[in-house]
Order: C-alpha cells, then sequence, then structure tokens
DNA sequence: TCAAACTCCGAAGTAACCGT
DNA sequence: ACGGTTACTTCGGAGTTTGA
C-alpha cells in the first residue's frame, strides 16, 4: 500500500508508536504534527498526503473544530478521527462531519491496518467495540445529531464562514479573513442559516458551538 | 463561487412636545 | 429652565435576490 499518512497527536510517545504500527502497513511516507496548526501547514505543504489520524483533543481542536477545519479546507483527504474516548455521540458527530473512521486509542495494530485498508477503499470504518456501543443519546443529543448531519450538508467554504460566524466575527471582518467580498460572506451566511434551519446567525453560531463542543 | 443591488431592522442621535 | 417622553432621521450590519 503506497499512501502518505499524516499523524496529528499531540503525544509524542503515542505518534511513535502510531509511527511504528502503520510504518508496517504503509511504507515511510509518514509525516507527523503536534497541533491542529501544524496539522493544516503540513496539509498544505504536502498536498499529495491521502489520510490523516487526526487526535480529538489536542492543541488548537478541542473537540471536532479539527475536523471541520481539515473537512473545509482539504476536503479531499480522508480523516480518521483517534481518542481515547469512545462515546457514541461523538462518533456519531464526527462522521455526519465527515470523517471516515473511528480509532480508539487502545486499538491493536490489526484493527488500525484494517482501518486504514478499509477507509483508502472508501468505505467508513468502526471497531467492533465502537460500533457495538449502546445508544444512549438523551433528547438534547438527538438534535445535536441532527445538527451534525446538517452541518455536513455544508460547503467547505460555507463550514469556514460558519466557524468564524461562531468566534464572533462581523460579514466584514470574515471577508478580509477570507479575502472575499462582504456580500459573499452575507450569502454564504445565508446559505448556511438556510441548510441549518436557524434564523439568524447568533443561533447558528451558539447551535455550532455546542455542536463542537464534547467534553462539556 | 462570487458580487452587486436591494430591503429590513435595530441602535444611536436629535428635535419637538409636555409636565413639573 | 429642566427633565422625561415620543417621534423622526440616519447609519451600519444582516439577510435576500439576481445574475455572471
Amino acid at each position: 500500500m503506497k499512501i502518505r499518512v499524516l499523524i496529528a497527536d499531540d503525544h509524542p510517545l503515542f505518534r511513535a508508536a502510531m509511527c511504528q504500527a502503520l510504518g508496517d502497513i504503509v511504507g515511510p511516507l509518514i509525516l507527523q504534527a503536534s497541533t491542529l496548526n501544524e496539522t493544516l501547514s503540513q496539509l498544505e505543504a504536502n498536498p499529495d498526503i491521502d489520510l490523516v489520524f487526526l487526535d480529538v483533543k489536542m492543541p488548537g481542536n478541542d473537540g471536532l473544530i479539527g475536523l471541520s477545519e481539515v473537512r473545509a479546507r482539504f476536503p479531499d483527504v480522508l480523516v480518521v478521527m483517534v481518542t481515547a474516548l469512545e462515546e457514541a455521540n461523538l462518533i456519531r458527530k464526527a462522521l455526519a462531519l465527515g470523517a471516515c473512521g473511528f480509532i480508539p486509542k487502545s486499538a491493536s495494530i490489526e484493527c488500525i491496518a484494517e482501518a486504514v485498508e478499509r477507509v483508502i477503499d472508501g468505505e467508513q470504518w468502526l471497531p467492533e467495540s465502537v460500533a457495538n456501543l449502546n445508544d444512549d443519546a438523551t433528547e438534547t443529543e438527538t438534535k445535536t445529531d441532527d445538527f451534525s448531519v446538517k452541518l455536513a450538508m455544508l460547503t467547505p467554504h460555507q463550514l469556514k464562514v460558519l466557524r468564524m460566524v461562531a468566534d464572533g466575527l462581523l460579514n466584514k471582518q470574515i471577508a478580509y479573513e477570507l479575502d472575499i467580498s462582504e456580500s459573499t460572506v452575507k450569502q454564504h451566511v445565508s446559505a448556511v442559516l438556510r441548510k441549518l434551519n436557524v434564523i439568524n446567525r447568533t443561533k447558528a453560531g451558539i447551535a455550532f458551538k455546542h455542536a463542537m463542543a464534547v467534553h462539556e
């Protein structure tokens, strides 16, 4: 298997272990990152990266913000989430946001190898222990799931804009950041409101923050 | 995907009016 | 004269529509 892999995790020991495990599977084409910014820089500098193992909790990535950022900026890159937590709700959100798979840090090398093969083949992959997690979602969580599904309907540009709206940026500021006109930002915001079925940017921002916050 | 033109809405400022 | 209330105007930001 000749694919280029990026391992994004803030723990050097885990990265080293992953490198060792993946080295036997995908060969030597493995890059590393310890923060979300570093991950994005690596993806920008290496457009040939096929697959990213992204830690749910690392500097700059609290929850699924990193996933949404990577999906928004690099829609062609496959993303497999890595976490010590096996929460059904978190996993559903990640998959709805475009993650191709979910690997617990306790996964065996065989398990990781199977994940890589399946994901590269275009399938979604979950280990059995995760796939069998009881669906104990509360009503609120169910609503959040619906929202995550709506989030997955957004285009990469719309996701970027939503993230900035959630951060409290004005349309003018978003336009400056993305180097587009203010009216284009408004068009994106309108599309986001329509797709998320909310009446204004404040509600969209709050809902987005809520959906991204997985460790409350 | 992007931009232009438009409407809508709320906040802030100002003037006119009224009661004390 | 002073303070409070109301009505009007202006302006900036948000959102929609239309077309390239």
